[in-house]
This record gives C-alpha cells, sequence and structure tokens, in this order.
DNA sequence: GACTCTATCTCGGTA
DNA sequence: TACCGAGGTAGAGTC
C-alpha cells in the first residue's frame, strides 16, 4: 500500500471522459496496482481511478496509468505533501451472512416453510430470460415459480411475472403459480404482485431458521 | 483526512452481517466524518465502510461507527502501526463527459439517425412514471419512445414498456411504437424487446457525431 | 422525504 | 471470456 498526498491535475480518458481540477487529495496504489484518487469527502467513492491490471509509469511531475483495454488516467503532480508506503500482508477476506443466497439456500431446505406440501424440483431453473431462483410443485402437483429477495421492490415482481410468462409456454409446467418471497415487501410492489396475480409472501429469517431442514443434522453445532 | 494503518478485526451489523479477521489495513476517516477499511487489495471499494453521517466514538483498543439508521461498524484495534492527519481543503469537484446524457444529447439533435424521417417531439417527455427520455415521431406521424442506454439490459426493456404503457393512454399519441436504443444490447434484452414488440437498435457514438446535426454550426471547431 | 434512474457502477457466478 | 444478476449498491435529480 503506497500512500500519496499531492497537489495535483487528474484527467481520465476511457470509458468516459472526466477532468479533476488542480486541488489536494490522496492518491492510493495498492499492492494489486489499481490507483485510486481520493478527496477528503464525499463519502467511500475515490474521484477517479483505474482498476488492475494496469501500467503504471511515473515522471517527476506525473503518474500515466494505462490498461490494455485502452483507458489513461493522467495525474499531474504539483506538489508532494506526504509519501507513504506499508506491506500489509495478506488478507483474509470478507465474511458475509444475511444475503439473498442465505434466504434461497433455507427455503430451498425447507420449501413447506411456503406453503404446506410444497416441494422442491430446483434450484435457478433456467429459462431464456435466465433463472428462477426456486422451481417447486405444490401439493396438487402444480408448478410454483418462487423469486426471493432480500427486499421486496417492483422490479422483483416484474423479473418473476417475465419468468412464468416463459415457463407456461412449457406445456408440461403450465400454468405455473408465482411467488414473490422476501423478508420485507414494499406496498408498491405488494399492490403490483396483486394485480399481476402473483402471490406475495413475508418471511422472517431467524424464524426460518428454526424450522425443520429437510437434511436435518445429528449434531447442531452453532 | 485521517489515515491509519493499524492490525484489525472488523464487524458489521446493519443491512447485513460481516465480520473481518484480524489483519492490517488502512483506516480512513474523511472529513465529512464517512469511515472506510481498505485492504492493499482488491480495486476501490473498501471491505467494509460507514457513510456519513455518523458517529465515531474512540476508545483505547476499538472504534465504535453507529448511524441513525442502526448500522454499527465495530473497528477493534489491535496495533496502531501509523496514524496521519491531512488538511485538504475544498475539491472542486469531477468533470465528465460521454456518459448516456450525451448519447441522448446526439440523438435529440439527429432524430433521423434512428429512422430515416423521424423528427424530434421533446426531450426527457414526462409520464406518471418518470420521463421518456426522447418522444419522436416517424415519417407516417406515429409517436415513437425511445430509451436510450450506454448499455442496453433488460431492465431498460422493461422501463421502456412501462412508459409505452402509459403513453398509450394517451389517445392523441395512441397507437405508441418504442424504440430501445444503446451502445450494445445484450442478447436477454433483445430477446424480451422482440417479444414485447420494442424495436431494438444499437447505435455507435462516433458514428453519430458524424451525421449532421440539425443545429449546424458555421464553424466546427474541433 | 420518497421515488426514479444512472454508474468508468463493482463483484461474483456460470456457461 | 462474455453474460447476467445482486449490491450494505451509491449518488444525483426530481417531485
Amino acid at each position: 500500500m503506497r500512500l500519496v498526498i499531492a497537489r495535483c491535475t487528474v484527467d481520465y480518458q476511457g470509458r468516459l471522459t472526466a477532468h479533476l481540477p488542480e486541488a489536494v487529495r490522496l492518491l492510493m496504489v495498492k499492492a494489486d496496482g489499481c490507483v485510486a484518487v481520493h478527496a477528503d469527502g464525499g463519502a467511500f467513492k475515490p474521484l477517479n481511478w483505474m482498476n488492475a491490471p494496469n501500467t503504471l509509469v511515473e515522471y517527476p511531475d506525473r503518474w500515466e496509468v494505462t490498461s490494455a483495454k485502452g483507458e489513461a488516467l493522467l495525474i499531474t503532480i504539483h506538489e508532494v505533501l506526504s509519501e507513504q508506503r506499508y506491506d500489509f500482508g495478506d488478507d483474509p477476506g470478507l465474511q458475509k451472512d444475511g444475503v439473498e443466497a442465505h434466504l434461497q439456500e433455507l427455503l430451498a431446505e425447507r420449501p413447506w416453510a411456503l406453503e404446506d406440501g410444497m416441494s422442491l424440483v430446483r434450484r435457478e431453473y433456467p429459462t431464456s430470460l435466465g433463472p428462477v431462483d426456486l422451481l417447486c410443485t405444490d401439493s396438487r402437483g402444480r408448478a410454483v415459480a418462487v423469486e426471493i429477495k432480500r427486499r421486496g421492490e417492483i422490479d422483483g415482481v416484474e423479473q418473476l411475472t417475465r419468468y412464468r410468462e416463459r415457463l407456461d409456454m412449457d406445456s408440461r409446467l403450465a400454468p405455473v403459480r408465482a411467488m414473490f418471497v422476501a423478508q420485507s415487501i414494499a406496498p408498491q410492489a405488494r399492490t403490483l404482485a396483486e394485480s399481476r396475480g402473483v402471490e406475495a409472501l413475508e418471511v422472517d429469517y431467524d424464524d426460518l431458521r428454526q424450522i425443520e431442514s429437510s437434511r436435518p443434522r445429528l449434531f447442531d453445532l452453532h
């Protein structure tokens, strides 16, 4: 990690064209070679950056960072105010919990939590417009397309409607039920779901974990 | 700007739950109060962060950053390796060029680039669901709703479909044609467009600039 | 404040 | 590699 504080001017040409007038900024060069130009505000996003892999060529008065894709970042350095290097070593990386994937996993193992008698056909069931999160069958053997979101918004209902449309083209599945499942469902999404004949269901993440899984463990390790 | 290099452990609880095992990282605190935890790699995005406004309380062995929305970032500091503060002063901000707005501008001045005989009614034509990028009329006088993207994906087709639905409610405009225009259009977006009766058109930014504008200049400055 | 939409989106998974 | 979807999306603009 290399941290340089400098009065600089920055120009980027690549996916767009951007210019930064002269000011004091932080130049951050990470071990993987990526370069970021930070102002002292405006949240965590840098003003300008160049991802790895790239080539950084340093001159006394400027840095030229170029990538194979034809992007170029030119940092004109008017004055260096501070410079620092540090070796961090490897980072063990971020562990996340509570995202959509976990919710999908929980429901795939407990389809009866959605409705009595529900059973799983397949996770990520493919259609020509993308995969349905879960394809299930209800107690009467009717196909049910399930779309899972952390937060249920209008986009998700649109997505599920598209999938149902495609699945209904398959005579072995039609007519397909559609079930929109989320930890919380926005009022607008609920309204749209209703008008589309899509069932909307809120589930609680912690409650779900209490419900018996289809793969019970002898020793429930915590 | 405050830059601290420290061996630390990080826990975030809020929109999700995340944990970072002990390692050396950069802690960046900006003048607006936002806090970011950077590893020495992985592009410009921090591993963890907390946006302003928030409250940072420092103890000898840990930082507690909390927000009004109930998010909490706990940074346990095992060892401080370096600390630095610097006052940057104001930043004049970024100037951008070549984003979607420019593509829209180019097409608004050259609607015939979309189709022979096309003419512009209005940019950002309002509907109750948001503005349509361009409303045009074709050579037969039929209304055409145009949605412009840099990259055409499935969401954009949905967006345009919603607008057309609204515009079709206006008897002076109906039936409205829908035209999805982008520098590149994803296969799935094309599939959806087709099934929705939406025309899909790829345009080249540089070619467009070559086409005569409706506001020709006497002196074409470069 | 709520809603909408863009983004050099980033990032991860998958065919 | 390209494509596709999620994101603690963030951030800007509008109403």
